[in-house]
DNA sequence: CTGAAAGCGCTAACAC
DNA sequence: GTGTTAGCGCTTTCAG
């Protein structure tokens, strides 16, 4: 380590050190263009020697392609970034762009004025676009200038391509699997009404139940636990002859059992509970869900904006059913 | 919405839509420097109708600033990124960058080869750093050019201000609440051994234990769900008598309590269990534990280093001991 | 108080 | 193959 406390290399630095133009050195880094072995060569020392690192502001500012992808997230309050899935995604999002020299932002979008996401795109700083919990109204929004570099998780449109879970397969299943088990007053904690991939998954319970002859029984959740927490009560107050309570999220289906067993009841035994995602801490309290790798697919999402492959326009995940303790 | 498709407005449209220079739109825009209220309130008018937002790129350009925050997490393998922990910590600093126009990116840097930091810190696309799970050898490796603009959550130096939560006291409220509701046989499962700030809580559970004429049951854990999972076992076998036991992180907790119940052990009437840190499913299982404003102290933490503000060496936030269920 | 001019570090024609 | 040149959008001396 004979590096001293020296400002990093630019690019200059590394032609000089090499004997070559900044051109030449530009081209080898580049990967395209010509360039002579021997060239070639004497730059990748240099760049080695001299731990240069390019300068992506200078890069961006050239190439005109901003320097961070934008996570916009939809919803009625700023609230809805404190989701946990929301950390996940932003999380996830921020590595995937690590390497790529990229940063990560997450903003709000009110849910009343989708023209917001048009002035944060008005940023010349942002070079992609991650949509969660959105709407096809703010689809509609997603400006040319992104084209390609946009990517919606959960619905997407003509223009944005999405990358998504197939909600109704996998409540299909957890529905099925708690008729199968025997239960026939199952009732639904939902997610916000306002978004499309919660509602597939409601979709999807009604018309089993329906299909069933048994009665649709729904209380409107927010994905929260503490939402779940209350809405466990409501249930029971309003169909006290529930055998089983769905949630629509993981988060959801822990604070229902919460209520349940603070309350007195059983499960599985009185009331089977299930939820969505499996989270890790599904497992420690042998919570029955169906099985999404949200980590995956949201570095799926984040990798097709940072290597622009033209992707199809939706890309479904499966949803497996995991069966534990909890129905 | 007049605003035909058009591509974003640059600074020398705002100047000439104002009929002023460059240099005034500049100057007016920062703040400082001298224009007259005339020029000032035709720049601001331009500003606003073109929806002109400033260049990050070319900004950081020219001030060699940089464009995004770097989360560095260190620990034992690529796996630390997993942590909820972190996914909420990036998730907070991505929220307070994204009015400044940056970025976050996270990286993991091995324990082994701290110096891996400084080529992530070479990088002039860094504006700033936040370290998050160091040791004291990473934080002599900050590069002088991150003077100010980095801050460490957990543990700090002389050159690095650190935010921190008082692990200590927070961990000797919860054993002393723990000792006075009659337990007398208190186990822990604790943090990785190489982290100072999980070390802060053992060291207070030790003291509290021995001062007592206790016996100290550590199992070494690592923040998981998973990981309390098997601790849960591995104390039980090891002191079977044990009558608490108390999780160095409320993740840690609910794996405990969950094997806990899988095994048919009642909490908290046999053993009462204890949670850190207070996360929203915590109150879904009425889980004794300590709780702190994470998101507020990350947020903290991000607003130093984004608004350059000279922080004391050390800002300590509270610890409050939250007694519900379980213990 | 305001404008002209010189770059920040890098890339991409375009000559040599 | 390689070097020269002209910017990307912005800030900031330095003259007016």
């Amino acid at each position: 380590m004979t590096t001293a406390a020296r400002r990093p290399a630019t690019l200059d630095d590394v032609a000089r050190a090499a004997g070559v133009s900044r051109s030449t050195a530009s081209r080898v880094l580049a990967g395209n263009g010509f360039a002579s072995p021997t060239a070639r060569e004497r730059v990748r020392t240099a760049v080695n020697l001299l731990g240069y690192v390019p300068n992506p502001a200078a890069r961006a500012l050239v190439h005109g392609s901003g320097v961070r992808l934008l996570i916009a997230v939809a919803g009625t309050g700023p609230a809805v970034l404190d989701d946990p899935y929301v950390d996940q995604a932003v999380a996830a999002v921020a590595r995937a762009c690590a390497p790529h020299g990229l940063g990560v932002a997450v903003q709000w979008v009110p849910l009343g004025e989708p023209e917001r996401l048009t002035r944060l795109t008005d940023d010349r700083g942002v070079a992609g676009l991650v949509l969660l919990n959105t709407t096809p109204a703010l689809l509609d929004l997603v400006p040319r200038r992104l084209a390609g570099r946009a990517v919606s998780i959960g619905i997407g449109s003509a223009t944005v391509p999405s990358v998504d879970i197939d909600n109704g397969g996998g409540t299909t299943a957890i529905v099925r699997h708690l008729y199968d088990t025997g239960r026939r007053r199952i009732a639904m904690v939902t997610g916000p009404r306002w978004l499309a991939c919660a509602n597939r998954s409601v979709r999807a319970y009604r018309a089993l139940v329906h299909e069933a002859g048994l009665p649709a029984r729904e209380v409107v959740g927010d994905f929260s636990a503490t939402r779940g927490y209350a809405a466990a009560r409501e249930v029971l107050r309003r169909w006290p002859d529930t055998d089983a309570i769905v949630g629509i999220s993981d988060a959801t289906a822990l604070g229902v059992i919460g209520r349940l067993r603070a309350d007195g009841v059983r499960v599985p035994d009185d009331v089977a509970v299930t939820g969505f995602d499996d989270i890790p801490l599904a497992v420690t309290v042998a919570l029955t869900t169906a099985s999404h790798p949200v980590r995956q697919i949201i570095t799926a999402a984040a990798t097709m904006v940072l290597e622009q492959r033209t992707a199809p326009e939706t890309t479904v995940f499966p949803s497996t059913l995991v069966v534990r303790g909890s129905a």
